[in-house]
DNA sequence: TTGAAAGCGCTAACAG
DNA sequence: CTGTTAGCGCTTTCAA
């Protein structure tokens, strides 16, 4: 199939270059049988207008970049991630736009990359997954004038745009389903210098005091968001006797799991747990894990979509978009306030 | 930090912007002060060339496709993909391409984004994961004269360039690997419909044909490379008695040990078993896992590289690029013709 | 409503 | 060795 000009199709149709381009465009004052005649050709001929060529008179490419500052393995061996991309590849097909994928497998590799891709028009703007090791690229970004949206709250939010879920309203809600159970001493196993699960602690110490409960150190250990320190961390709370644990994220939830039940306690009847995230494995847990599900390929949307609004009404305040998540009920916290077992 | 341009860096210099386009694009016949000059400006402003406008003139853009028409969520929850988008993106990076990820939720949707995109002259080439469903776009890729490289051997695979690992060759090598530390009787757990699979039955049928082994069809049975499957496969075999069981990927393989758990039969000693792709859970099985190691990472790597040769030496003539695997001999086969059991 | 012409930022002959 | 010039394919005034 041969390649077209607006040139060659104007000369086919009989009609100037820029009828062509207006009929293209959709441009409304034309003559019917003008814009007909022209489209006839276009239709006839298979024609797309060269893409490079329209970026460059338009300056816009209609490329975003997604920037992935992580280790490619855990990336994409991650559900969050696979979320995540579904909906910003999503809103990109919706809105016409390319999606170009930026991973790196050194720091070095990602300051080469970023270094030579900054300032030359190839991108209209950046996704960049929240990350606190690179603050630096962060800011070649912004000192190039590259819009930018971060998934996930940075450590500064006072020049960046971001949208994230509500970490605090969930690890809010997270708890206050625990204590509504009827549930008192609830435990906590966070993160270690996560923001995410910071947000999350933030949430259930709120939550405790507003319902009047103290938050007792003893019953907050840390992992690192994987099964294992999950079953780690919640073996040095166990001593003191949690009614509920709260765990950050659905992994360390399910390590948690594993450890009741070495030692023979019950979920949801000794213990009650709740986790966070909502992905698959929480639903084959077994029991079925309670937890606060995110909407996060929503948040990939809503990345895409601030990033369009950023682009075209050159918006120059930070705007922050934070998410709601959900609390679903599973089987491993009790039902109500009943107290007694079934068993 | 301001834009400039070809133009605006010779007026500062005192050149001509045709100047400033050489010492830009290392054209070697320059006298060395004025090349020294021009390099400051260049320097002092940051300037980068246009990459869309380079784009326009030169008729490459340096971007490259990366199709992979499968449902989002598995893609990215599959180590193999991780592997592959990691060498895709590493030898982007190494070659200075912008890699362009289409990822698709509907054929109505990867219809028409494949539409628009044919034809703009946006990328220079593809990528595409193979998979059987998808020959028409490939048809269209390939009516509009996009080079193209696929993942993984196609049913036609008289018109396409592709990159595999050399699944008869796999397979053979597993198979052959029984043989050699004694087994006789040796089972295959295959995928239906799997192209790889098919593949690797072929290899498993003549390594049993090359070591004058009958092959009985009772002992192969099928499943669709989850572990449930190479479980519920596998115990379709047992009762005929194998001595070691092939299953064509790691995942079926570790469902057949869990099957033999149940019935108390051990491994390696009362039945060897070899799997195939090496990610992760084959060590962390217990015993480990013997196993083909696929170079999923390096066909990434081979498919750009490839693509590229296609993109610089116009060939006409399909290439086809096969990688070798590797025997990893872990603890679920036994070692060396050893008989008897260490318990 | 349409065409002519300028120009987006760059590269690549072609002269000199 | 360097500058002039002519485009790459498109959009967009500006006239007509």
């Amino acid at each position: 199939m041969k390649r077209f000009t607006l040139e060659e199709i104007a000369k086919i149709a009989g009609v100037s270059r820029a009828t062509v381009s207006r009929v293209v465009n959709g441009y409304p004052h034309i003559r019917p049988e003008i814009r007909e005649r022209v489209q006839t050709v276009i239709t006839q001929t298979g024609f797309r207008p060269n893409a490079l060529a329209r970026s460059l008179v338009s300056n816009r490419s209609n490329i975003i970049g997604l920037i992935i500052p992580s280790v490619v393995q855990k990336v994409f061996t991650d559900p969050y991630f696979a979320y995540l991309i579904h909906g910003i590849a999503q809103a990109c097909n919706a809105n016409g736009l390319i999606l170009s994928l930026y991973l790196f497998h050194s720091l070095e590799e990602e300051h080469n990359v970023i270094q030579t891709l900054v300032g030359t028009g190839l991108v209209d703007g950046m996704i960049v997954t929240a990350d606190r090791h690179h603050q630096d690229m962060v800011e070649t970004l912004l000192a190039n004038q590259i819009p930018l949206v971060l998934i996930g709250e940075p450590e500064d939010r006072s020049k960046i745009s971001y949208v994230d879920t509500d970490n605090i309203a969930g690890g809010y809600m997270a708890t206050k389903h625990l204590i509504d159970v009827g549930y008192r001493r609830i435990g906590i196993i966070a993160a270690q210098v996560n923001k995410s699960s910071d947000l999350r602690l933030e949430g259930y110490r709120r939550a405790l005091n507003d319902y009047g409960i103290k938050v007792d150190k003893r019953l907050i250990a840390y992992g690192n968001f994987s099964q294992d320190s999950g079953y780690e961390a919640v073996r040095e709370i166990l001593p003191y006797r949690p009614e509920a644990i709260f765990a950050t994220n659905d992994a360390m939830a399910i390590g948690c799991m594993r450890a009741f039940k070495e030692v023979n306690i019950s979920v949801p009847d000794d213990i009650g747990i709740i986790g966070y995230d909502d992905f698959p494995p929480a639903q084959q847990a077994a029991p079925a894990l309670t937890t606060i599900r995110q909407p996060v390929q929503q948040s990939g949307i809503e990345a895409v979509e601030l990033l369009l609004e950023l682009l075209n009404n050159d918006v120059k305040v930070p705007i922050h978009r934070l998410l709601d998540n959900t609390l679903i009920v599973r089987a491993s916290t009790r039902n109500g306030v009943r107290v007694e077992s079934n068993e």
